[in-house]
DNA sequence: TGTTCTCTGTTTTTT
DNA sequence: ACAGAGAACA
């Protein structure tokens, strides 16, 4: 297939190119709209990067543009590669004349390197990563003589970013966001961050965005060259776009309005970190005449699974409203459970596990989707026992590992001797006797005279402001700098790398160091060193793990999948177990605090992602207990489990979770129909023969009929407590409720102090 | 300079 | 419970 020149096709012929034959209607017209401003609302596995992929196949295929002429952007680093490879095998080598499809900020970075003297840098600007941007925050801080305890470094650097995402510049930040940090010093912080920034001729992620905004808002001929170039501009994720990138894109669409935005609001997850599902929504004003088109038609999973995902998020108001449909069989329902605590709950997942794989299923087809990264530990440690082989994907990142960092650190230094942020964290790592004082007096010197602290340490030597001791070690290591910087010329960097570690006495310092951790550190070491052997030049090394922050993944065959709900979106499994569905972990007390309406909104559409992940078969678990944070803490289910709607939906639930145990029902006359059905079920030979054979009952249970639409596990209702009563708890003891929220009573234990529990687990005292 | 202590903040984290 | 940072102390 060509893609240069004029079309291969005649216009009819371009409707029956073979690519558009395994599209339906929906993805046909996504690919065919070529011209004008387009929304593809694209839910969760209805074919959208076959559609994406088809398009830009098509733009080149038809020779409406080349290669270099699309602007591709996503978010993340593997979006990009996937969608790069998959193009490539539609038009075959065309694929690497698109220069232009990356990441958001890999594109804003080439601009930026092409225009940088523009925004007062160097074109070889270094980019930051959060914890040197931490860092810098905090040196501005201290620099400030602010009460560093009170506000923090990475305090600021949250505002700071919270006002790069809006595409906010010092002079741009509301006057009244100004008491936000700091009483008041906010925005001077931000000032001096930015001068601080443009001394050391660096960028934090947030600038790559900015800085190309800036640039264009004050050079119309630059913005014109892009507007030109850009003839067709696709963006991947929408729903996930921040501020500075709604506007870097408005901008840059001017001219040929050709922009397809494909995105599906319900799945926008990233609010907490600028994402705006606003952009979303609002796309048809912002691009008039803009065409929606919406791919409805789901080919992942079962009609019990989409129609559970599918009620559930009705219950959000701010959404367009996409309707999923399919035409796969009726598939097993989706599947809850309440188990008594978090141990049982990995227990009984484990053993569906085990049980699925002895019918045959792999490993890898299976995924635990967890809201936060410490629900992992008892799965892990279960998985451990059972000796069942998992991935854990997410949690650290390679290069944000501190023996990551520093090795970086040693190369940064020697590629650019301006790179203060590097020569700080190294300088004394391994230990070469330039303490704290030594240190402040380099700040001293490079903050009087206006140089790096490598000159300053040069400065520093020409006088007597050292000691003997830190002199000597000084003028060592600035030399073996300086001889490495030379070598770094006729070396391969990895040669150079291996080098560096060894003769900086690095390696060593962890070799004699009794750190259990040390032997993964110096593997991941020599990992770093085989990463730097694919590239030709330091430069290329360091810029690249400037913008990725993982080393390329491996597969995950015969391992079950283990991560958190964001890790997953995105991916698909045949079975999916999505535990911890309960108040307070999921929706997370924290965001609701934090952002009340919007974050449940958002929580909700993390419920959805969840739900959708799975193509056979989802089973939702809660626990009525758990450790957190070393605590026991007692939970109630989930309001998500409420708003599942029961015709897709069977219900297990143990006996005893919330206080139903006979005797209990004797006594709790407030219990409303819903429940005392639930409790009389379970309270039947049947189900504790089955409990007691630890086997589940013969047929599931049937859904609970106290509600007309929607499951109930939990018991609503007034409290039969009234404040002030002393009241006695199974763990916690006796105690006086303090307040009651319905069935949420805080109570004033004599012994653990308050809490907030169920009444269903208090008895009067 | 190294060790031990106390305090604090613990959701998600594509770049 | 627990890790990481910073202070106190040897």
């Amino acid at each position: 297939m060509a893609a240069a020149g004029p079309s291969l096709f005649s216009e009819n012929e371009e409707e029956t190119a073979p690519y558009l034959k395994t599209l339906n209607e929906e993805q046909r017209k996504a690919v065919l709209t070529t011209e004008g401003p387009v929304l593809m609302l694209a839910g969760a596995g209805t074919g959208k990067t076959r559609a994406l992929t088809t398009r830009l196949a098509h733009l080149l295929n038809t020779g409406r543009a080349q290669p270099w002429q699309i602007l591709a952007v996503t978010f993340t680093n593997k979006a990009a590669r996937e969608m790069k490879d998959r193009i490539a095998a539609l038009v075959g080598d065309h694929v690497e004349g698109m220069k232009w499809l990356g990441t958001f900020h890999s594109i804003g970075a080439q601009i930026l390197r092409r225009h940088a003297e523009l925004a007062g840098l160097k074109s070889s600007f270094t980019i930051l990563d959060a914890d040197d941007q931490t860092r810098l925050a905090k040196q501005v801080i201290e620099a400030a003589n602010i009460d560093e305890k009170r506000w923090t470094g990475r305090g600021l650097a949250m505002v700071i970013d919270g006002w790069k995402n809006r595409g906010l510049t010092p002079d741009k930040v509301p006057a009244n966001e100004a008491y936000h940090f700091a009483d008041g010093k906010g925005i001077d912080l931000y000032k001096a961050y930015q001068a601080r920034l443009t001394t050391l001729n660096a960028v934090d992620f947030g600038d790559l965005l900015v800085h190309n905004l800036t640039i264009f808002q004050n050079n119309a001929d630059v913005l014109e060259e892009y507007q030109r170039r850009f003839r067709y501009m696709l963006v991947d994720e929408y729903q996930d776009t921040n501020v500075a990138q709604y506007l870097w894109l408005r901008l840059l669409a001017q001219k040929h309005k050709n922009i397809c935005c494909v995105g599906d609001d319900d799945q926008s997850i990233y609010g907490w970190r600028g994402a705006e599902v606003e952009n979303i929504l609002r796309f048809e004003k912002d691009f008039p005449g803009a065409e929606v088109i919406r791919l409805e038609r789901n080919y992942r999973s079962t009609p019990s699974i989409l129609g559970a995902a599918s009620g559930l998020i009705e219950a959000n108001k701010e959404r367009l409203g996409k309707t999923l449909w399919t035409d796969a069989e009726d598939g097993e329902k989706v599947k809850v459970r309440g188990v008594w605590d978090g141990e049982e709950e990995a227990r009984l997942i484990c053993d569906d596990i085990e049980s699925e794989q002895s019918k045959g299923r792999a490993l890898s087809d299976m995924a635990v989707l967890v809201r936060a990264s410490f629900q992992m530990r008892a799965f892990e440690e279960r998985f451990n026992t059972l000796g069942l082989a998992y991935r854990v994907v997410g949690g650290p990142r390679f290069y944000e590992r501190e023996e990551s960092r520093d090795a970086l650190s040693y190369l940064r230094l020697i590629r650019s001797s301006d790179d203060d942020l590097a020569f700080d964290r190294i300088v004394n790592k391994p230990k070469r006797g330039l303490g704290d004082k030594a240190l402040q007096v380099l700040h001293k010197i490079a903050r009087a005279q206006g140089v790096p602290l490598m000159a300053a340490a040069r400065i520093a030597l020409e006088s007597d402001d050292l000691h003997a001791a830190a002199r000597r070690s000084l003028v060592n290591f600035v030399d073996t700098v300086d001889r490495w910087a030379r070598d770094a010329k006729d070396m391969t960097p990895a040669d150079l790398a291996e080098l560096v570690l060894e003769e900086s006495g690095y390696i060593e310092m962890w070799k004699n160091s009794k750190s259990p951790q040390v032997p993964g550190k110096l593997d991941n070491l020599k990992e770093l060193i085989q990463a730097v052997s694919e590239f030709d030049t330091l430069e290329g090394y360091l810029d690249h793990v400037a913008l990725v922050s993982e080393l390329s993944e491996d597969t995950g065959d015969g391992q079950i999948w283990l991560m958190t709900l964001h890790a997953a979106k995105g991916l698909e499994f045949p079975v999916v177990f999505l535990p911890g569905w309960e108040e307070e972990i999921f929706p997370s007390k924290r965001s609701l605090d934090e952002k009340g309406n919007a974050a449940l909104e958002e929580e909700r559409r993390l419920a959805y992602v969840g739900v959708t992940r799975a193509e056979e078969s989802c089973r939702i678990s809660f626990a009525a207990n758990r450790q957190i944070y070393g605590r026991w803490q007692t939970a109630i289910p989930s309001r998500f489990v409420d708003e599942l709607p029961e015709e897709h939906v069977d219900v297990v639930s143990e006996p005893g979770l919330y206080g139903n145990s006979a005797s209990d029902l004797a006594s709790h006359s407030s219990f409303d129909g819903a429940k005392l059905r639930e409790d009389a079920y379970y309270d039947n030979p049947g189900w504790r023969r089955a409990r007691a054979s630890g086997a589940r009952p013969a047929s599931s249970p049937p859904l609970l009929e106290g509600r007309a639409k929607t499951v109930s596990v939990s018991a609503p209702g007034a409290s039969k407590f009234s404040k002030g009563q002393r009241v006695f708890h199974q763990k916690f003891g006796y105690g006086k409720i303090q307040s009651i929220e319905g069935q949420k009573l805080t109570v004033e234990f004599e012994h653990s102090g308050p809490k907030k529990v169920i009444d269903t687990f208090v008895e009067a005292a």
